[in-house]
DNA sequence: AGCGTGATCTTT
DNA sequence: AAGATCACGCTG
């Protein structure tokens, strides 16, 4: 299967957004684990426009990889226990990224029921915490890439308009109006709506 | 609907 | 130094 490569990245962070969908992340472990997802579920955060994006006031020791080339990976720790996958997006110095809401599991079900103590497939990651989870993803990701053995992405068909739903983002306080949220109408394993 | 949990950011 | 917030998940 053919690999995205950074050139798919360099994409406008709110298209960027909507092409992930449909598309295969893949995590390989040592000892040649492969754990992958179909990307359900997606949000932009970006500009210094945006209150809720991590990096509206500029530079700090945490929001740092978002001004990082297209394709590393963001990985922040929040509410005391869970970790946030994100994919940084727009030109080196220039902060954005698409956080990953959600996946629908498509290789290595076992490890992930056993990571996440639970055996439902709908609820194995359906979150943005619940996937870092299933996927061993944690602060020790954070700025690599997906142009390496360990984390990839794999190329699918573009979905069809009339499958792609987009809202306002989820659990945020600030720049709510914004309808920078993208999913795959219809499917189970889309994130429950939660209220702030 | 309420709470745990701890890093990060803002305010004093 | 102290206080508030938080791109959440779980229980009930």
């Amino acid at each position: 299967m053919e690999r995205l490569e950074q050139q798919f990245y360099e994409l406008p962070t709110l298209e960027l957004t909507e092409k992930l969908l449909g598309k295969i992340f893949v995590r390989v472990l040592p000892g040649n684990i492969q754990l992958k997802g179909r990307i359900v579920e997606t949000e932009a955060y970006f500009s210094i426009q945006d209150e809720a994006c991590h990096a509206w006031r500029g530079k700090t020791a945490r929001n740092r990889i978002m001004f990082e080339t297209p394709g590393t990976l963001y990985v922040y720790f929040t509410y005391g226990s869970h970790y946030m996958l994100n994919i940084v997006s727009e030109p080196v110095n220039t902060p954005g990224a698409v956080l990953i809401r959600a996946m629908e599991p498509v290789e290595g079900e076992l490890f992930m029921q056993e990571r996440r103590q639970s055996s439902l497939m709908t609820n194995l990651m359906s979150g943005p915490g619940k996937l870092t989870r299933a996927l061993a993803i944690d602060s020790s990701s954070n700025g690599k890439n997906l142009f390496s053995e360990e984390f990839f992405v794999e190329n699918t068909p573009p979905l069809p308009d009339c499958m792609i739903g987009t809202s306002t983002r989820v659990g945020i306080s600030k720049s709510r109006e914004l309808l920078w949220r993208k999913y795959i109408i219809n499917n189970p394993h889309v994130s429950k709506f939660r209220k702030v």
